[in-house]
DNA sequence: TAAATAATTGTCGAAAATACAATAATTAAT
DNA sequence: ATTAATTATTGTATTTTCGACAATTATTTA
């Protein structure tokens, strides 16, 4: 085995990659840039940048997210992290894989300094991606799909009031199978859900009652036993 | 915001710590090794070792896990990355940590040229360790857990040849919860284990019959759904 | 007013979960 | 050899959830 100084371990450099995912149009979609700048200029890319070297990790996240879509506050989840050797072509460069779920609606996503363009791309349609970014997204959806089962960050992505089938058809489109509206709607009645009198409104049909959900609430309700959104 | 050179992002190094689990004595434990140097001589520590600069993250892992084992051909599973600006008082170190699942049996784990010492501690015990290392430890035993109720990865910690009891008792200890014998064995009953001829030996009651798991007949019979271990 | 569309609720048999009881096999003590 | 002790293993009965499908309701548009 060979040996090297310790200071020569110090040449590393690291990156944060954000995943934005959001639902609109019965799609989940993550929000992509066209890279302004080699390497891979004009190739799509998640949203990402070094880390400075005093900077937290879930700050660096957090920056990037604030650069691309203004909001702060928004829960991050780390992903993975990816380390081949060669995977940048000017170093050595680790990448640490974050995402974040937002409702696209709530803001304007705009492209930054390093960035050209952005766009929101349905998960099941990724184009060929820069750097081993198409490795990245497809590890960090499937992360995002284990979290759906277990965790209640739908939310996150659906409006602040949404509809059961809203609910349902994100889903659907996640585990990209139908579900039968009356058993859907079974499964989740341990959720409390807040139902509104409001209701749809614009829609050429009857309209669906409103219904929100309240983080404290089910922290309350939950007690000791946590919830599944197996569906 | 300040600017730096793009050179000067090139200064920081990375670590892998691994965590290895086993199951002995009714217990879930962690391999621990006493450190042999400074910083934080003389503490607790998980295992882990700075990566090298043209080393891949797994390949470090699986050399310290080599390291500390012989073993190669274990399974391992990225757990989180750590990087606090101070969490290293040497300089700036990003950690990803990584944890594998042995039969403690199976192997005399032996301290390597970092460590003076090493010792199995049950999960639920773990005492005060070095740099952030309770905090790694602990994110990595709930994501243990969450995979426990996920994967067949159980099996890597039992014994080639197992009883039912022995199978159980590992998720009592996991969650913490005491299950109903008849009930757990209808829960498992989906998972293609195979019964031997072979029963326990020198046990002063009813010897319990002996069972094994195979991961290839697994993923036979499961077809595209996927088990569940909640218990 | 009727047709179209989607929301909402209900039914029923099958399957799974839960609580608890009964039986079987083995060792150790008498 | 008999019995108590201990743990393995299987069974039963009740409740709850699942899954497929049908029925009903509210609203818009033709």
């Amino acid at each position: 085995m060979y040996r090297i100084n310790f200071s020569d371990f110090f040449t590393s450099a690291f990156s944060v990659d954000c995943m934005l995912f959001g639902y609109s149009q019965g799609q989940i979609k993550a929000l992509l840039i066209k890279r302004a700048m080699e390497p891979y200029n004009n190739f799509w890319a998640i949203p990402g940048d070094l880390v400075y070297p005093d900077e937290d990790l879930d700050e660096a996240a957090n920056r990037i997210l604030k650069d691309l879509t203004g909001l702060t506050d928004v829960g991050l989840h780390q992903a993975q992290s990816f380390g081949h050797p060669k995977r940048h072509p000017q170093g050595r460069v680790v990448t640490v894989s974050y995402f974040a779920l937002v409702r696209i609606e709530d803001f304007n996503a705009k492209a930054s300094s390093w960035a050209d363009e952005i766009s929101w791309v349905p998960i099941h349609d990724i184009p060929v991606l820069a750097f081993d970014h198409n490795l990245i997204m497809a590890t960090t959806i499937e992360l995002l799909k284990q979290k759906l089962h277990v965790e209640p960050i739908c939310f996150d992505m659906l409006p602040d009031r949404f509809t059961l089938s809203e609910f349902q058809q994100l889903y659907e489109y996640a585990y990209n199978q139908s579900l039968d509206k009356a058993n859907f709607r079974k499964k989740i009645k341990h959720i409390p859900l807040l139902a509104h009198d409001e209701k749809q409104q614009m829609v050429k049909h009857r309209p669906a009652k409103l219904f929100s959900f309240s983080h404290t609430e089910y922290i309350n309700k939950q007690g000791l036993k946590d919830y599944q959104f197996k569906m």
